[in-house]
DNA sequence: GCAGATGTACTTTTT
DNA sequence: GTACATCTGC
């Protein structure tokens, strides 16, 4: 039966996919058909009598999400719709937009993501009056983030701060409920609480998802970790599917153990282990696995495959960065000449400041190419100025939105006459907007601030005006570039002519949208991850962005010690470990060669090095 | 309050 | 090398 189902399967594969009732592990190496298994599992269990809108498929990031909703709707067609497959963070905004009220918030929240949670944590040292050489947002963000992703006490934390952070951290979740806002720490932990909370609401979920399937485990966190054993019913038809040797984001809050824990979660877990991989060539698996070897902490696997190929790892020693990168550049252009398509060629490095040699090569050889990560789009300070006026529009409680845009473009509102606002509107406990009627009212602010107050005021009744709910959003961003003066602003600006450009490009992504709260929710929840690879370009990104992605011929370059390995990581053995998975999951994305470079002399931060090979190319090759 | 000057620090970044 | 934050003079 279902023959079309299991045909394209080995039978490992089909272990997988066939397996019945009760929890699943699928340690699924690099190249094994991890996405096909899950997707083709859905697929069964949907024939074998299970409704597709009792299934619940979780991932990590929205590519992988996207992915698989593609794949799931060729295979299964157009019920696939009604399947619920996201990012655990987008399952838990859904989940919350239904259950917000139950923790005093309306569903209408708005999404703080970052940097909205930085410049907000900035404002309550403000408030505090912390001294500007204590402000160290960035740590109480990292600790805010980490305690809620690890589900750790702040205290836990040994860090040395000038400060107490408990005080800042405090006023920084009160500020956020009362602008209506979720941090995306509280995406995975306000769905715990509320679950653990609420028995009786935990038994409906539980019963409404009959099937859980969660792809790269091995990425997940202790909160997701936790939010996901809420949902697992009495059935526990639950599978995961990962590879421990491709966690690379620790640094992050992922736990590794988490995977290699499950079998002590669940005792009667079945275990399937695939490893033959569709992907490279044997010397390269070869290469990788000698890698991989030298971690301590791991699943002991073994890939193969039925490829034959032979020298498909290539390792090449350069007197400096710049020959390195001619020289790759020009490696490129043979293969490009010779009728390589420019999207089947990657270039890897561990970190986005290589990414100007090989940018300058690829000018001079004329290689079309695109590079991935950086600065992302949704970050330009244009865009997020664009985002602040619409989330203040959909929510004028957003404090954070207010104080990013109530002084841009310039019109006199200055740190002085924002204090007085944000110190009024505390003392009154009520909001920074509202907080400016008051301000003018009693006369507390005069001259500039004033006149930039009233102007500013008359901007937000104007936009609010004309918002009937229906209107479009590419519209609605027209005007504020318009009223606000922002277009205005950046005509002026050297680079003004780029930033209009990305202001077009958000204005054409919202066209024909109406839907205000679920757009703001989509901008929040993406990333550079989620764009397109080009098809007419050669890709340039960090090991870290690579992963899920394969190419026939992959370039790593700057394989030196310190470099990658990171400085940063070689002290503990849990982070060499992960530098080591890093260069894995890098070769393991190569069809058909990869190329491995070093120079013996590297421009970095504007200096001069002397670099020595890393240490991972004498593993390679011993 | 603002624009330009100077100083400083620097992995990775799924959400 | 550059982005970002803080400092200084108008």
């Amino acid at each position: 039966m279902q023959d079309d189902i299991l045909q394209v399967l080995n039978t490992e594969q089909i272990n997988a996919v066939k397996h019945e009732e009760g929890p699943l592990l699928i340690f699924a190496g690099a190249g094994s058909g991890k996405t096909r298994v899950i997707v083709h599992r859905v697929a069964y269990l949907i024939r074998r009598g299970v409704k597709p809108d009792r299934i619940l498929c979780l991932t990590f990031t929205n590519k992988a999400a996207s992915e698989m909703k593609q794949r799931l709707m060729t295979i299964v067609g157009t019920s696939s719709h009604r399947i619920w497959a996201g990012t655990f963070h987008s399952f838990g905004a859904w989940f919350l937009r239904r259950e917000a009220s139950k923790i005093g918030y309306t569903n209408d929240f708005v999404i703080y993501d970052e940097s909205d949670q930085k410049a907000l944590i900035a404002q309550c040292m403000k408030d505090l009056k912390i001294s500007r050489e204590n402000r160290a947002e960035g740590i109480i963000a990292w600790m805010i983030s980490m305690s809620k992703d690890t589900l750790r006490d702040i205290d836990s934390f040994d860090i040395k701060l000038g400060i107490d952070p408990r005080p800042v951290i405090q006023l920084y979740e009160e500020k956020k409920r009362l602008s209506n806002a979720f941090d995306f720490g509280d995406l995975l932990l306000k769905p715990i609480q509320i679950l653990h909370e609420h028995p009786g609401l935990r038994e409906r979920y539980q019963s409404m998802f009959q099937h859980i399937l969660v792809d790269e485990y091995q990425d997940t966190n202790k909160a997701q970790y936790t939010l996901l054993m809420g949902l697992v019913g009495k059935d526990k038809n639950i599978c995961v599917v990962g590879d421990d040797d491709q966690s690379i984001y620790s640094w992050r809050g992922a736990d590794v153990s988490n995977i290699l824990r499950f079998k002590e979660d669940f005792p009667d877990a079945r275990i399937v282990t695939l490893e033959q991989n569709y992907r490279s060539p044997q010397s390269i698996l070869d290469a990788a696995s000698k890698l991989i070897a030298n971690n301590q902490f791991r699943a002991p696997k073994k890939l193969w495959s039925d490829r034959r190929e032979d020298g498909a790892i290539v390792i090449t020693e350069y007197e400096d960065d710049e020959a390195e990168a001619e020289d790759i550049a020009y490696s490129i252009r043979k293969l490009l000449d010779s009728g390589v398509d420019p999207g089947n060629i990657a270039v890897f490095y561990r970190i986005n400041a290589l990414s100007r040699v090989i940018e300058e090569a690829f000018v001079q050889e004329n290689i079309p190419y695109s590079v991935y990560g950086g600065t992302r789009f949704y970050e330009r300070r244009e865009i997020k100025d664009v985002l602040a006026y619409l989330r203040l529009v959909a929510n004028p409680r957003d404090e954070s939105a207010l104080t990013r845009i109530i002084n841009r473009p310039s019109r006199g509102i200055g740190i002085k006459t924002l204090d007085i606002l944000t110190d009024l509107a505390k003392s009154k406990g009520i909001s920074v907007i509202d907080a400016m009627e008051k301000a003018l009212e009693k006369g507390l602010v005069k001259g500039a601030g004033a006149r930039g107050i009233k102007t500013f005021m008359y901007i937000m009744d104007d936009l609010m005006q004309g918002l009937s709910g229906v209107e479009d959003i590419a519209d609605l961003i027209a005007k504020i570039m318009k009223v606000s003066g922002l277009e205005d602003a950046l005509e002026a600006e050297i680079d003004g002519p780029d930033r209009l450009t990305n202001i077009k490009e958000l204005e054409a992504n919202a066209r024909g949208k109406v839907d205000l709260v679920s757009f703001l929710e989509e901008k929040a929840l993406i990333t550079s991850m989620d764009m397109d690879k080009g098809k007419d370009s050669v890709s340039v990104m960090t090991l870290h962005m690579s992963k899920g992605l394969e190419f026939d011929h992959v370039f790593i370059m700057g394989l030196e010690d310190g470099l990658l390995p990171h400085s940063r990581s070689m002290e503990t053995d849990h982070a060499l470990e992960e530098e080591r998975r890093l260069l894995y999951v890098g070769m393991t994305r190569a069809r058909e060669k990869a190329y491995l470079s070093w120079a013996r002399v590297r421009a970095l931060y504007g200096k001069e090095i002397y670099q020595l090979p890393s240490g991972f190319i004498h593993e390679i090759v011993s």
